[in-house]
DNA sequence: ACCCAGGCGACGA
DNA sequence: TCGTCGCATGGG
């Protein structure tokens, strides 16, 4: 890894890596760029404003040691993505969707707060998404900076009542936060216990929380426990499933599924012709 | 006004 | 087990 130590600032050289689409691709809900292509986000306890200039990424006001103890991680750059692309890529709609999105990394995320978020995710788009949860932050976390609110506690939510969440607007979903937040803080739903789980037994755990089904476990899996064979199948990767696999997702990529699917998905909801029109609308 | 959003639970057949 | 429908809210 090369990078640099400046005065406040560590300078990370990086090829093929995109931050703006990593941290804006529905992965995230927590990142908000400036006018100035900063973005700001808190992770944990830590707030960080980054930004991409080329091949260099630059953490601002970032200690050499919470960049390697910390955000390294965060960001996965231990991760060899060119030899995961080299395998995903021999499928040609995955190497088409790398051209466009393959500077994507799966970002190392928190499982109580991937839970909370793909909960509040459901049936909703994602500036309300972020609407929500920056709501429920603001009133629930701890103030880390001046105006700057960590993610809530399980345990702080757990301690609410249903009618504490009507400001959130989070409408039919506030039940399952609450739900969410009770089974986590109680252990009735084993957040450690699930890193060791295989696959299907973690599944079928998350699935014991109300609200969480198929779609926002896949998610969870795969941003909040870093599976990254987990394939979320949402109305995006559903039409692309129907338009480009009909005969079925690639064997070989099933492995590095979250990745493949971080890459069409970008792809096909941001790029104009990946699916003809009327595929966007069914 | 209308349609839809990184779906899910409840219900009926 | 499989389809269908209601759900809260607000952006386009």
């Amino acid at each position: 890894m090369d990078y640099q130590v400046l005065e406040n600032d560590i300078c990370l050289k990086i090829k093929n890596f995109n931050l703006e689409d990593t941290l804006d691709c529905g992965q995230a809900f927590r990142w908000e760029k400036n006018d100035k292509e900063v973005f700001r986000g808190v992770v944990e306890n830590k707030y960080l404003e980054i930004f991409q200039s080329g091949d260099n990424i630059i953490f601002k006001n970032t200690t050499e040691k919470d960049f390697l103890n910390f955000w390294k991680d965060y960001f996965d750059l231990d991760t060899d993505y060119e030899k995961i692309k080299k395998i995903i890529t021999k499928d040609s709609i995955i190497k088409k969707a790398c051209t466009y999105a393959g500077g994507i990394k799966i970002l190392r995320q928190y499982p109580w707060e991937m839970i909370c978020s793909f909960i509040i995710s459901q049936n909703n788009n994602i500036p309300r998404i972020k609407g929500i949860i920056t709501r429920l932050c603001e009133a629930f976390g701890t103030e880390i900076k001046p105006n700057i609110y960590s993610f809530p506690t399980a345990e702080k939510i757990a301690s609410l009542k249903l009618e504490d969440l009507d400001f959130l607007r989070a409408g039919f979903r506030a039940k399952y936060i609450l739900d969410a937040a009770q089974k986590v803080a109680s252990n009735q739903v084993d957040i450690k216990a699930i890193y060791n789980m295989d696959i299907e037994k973690a599944r079928e755990m998350l699935k014991t929380i109300k609200g969480i089904g198929p779609k926002v476990a896949e998610c969870i899996l795969l941003f909040g426990f870093y599976r990254i064979e987990a394939f979320p199948i949402d109305v995006w990767i559903k039409r692309s499933l129907e338009y480009f696999y009909k005969d079925g997702f690639p064997e070989f990529s099933k492995p590095y599924g979250g990745i493949a699917q971080q890459y069409i998905f970008h792809y096909i909801r941001t790029c104009k012709d990946a699916i003809p029109e009327e595929y966007r609308k069914k």
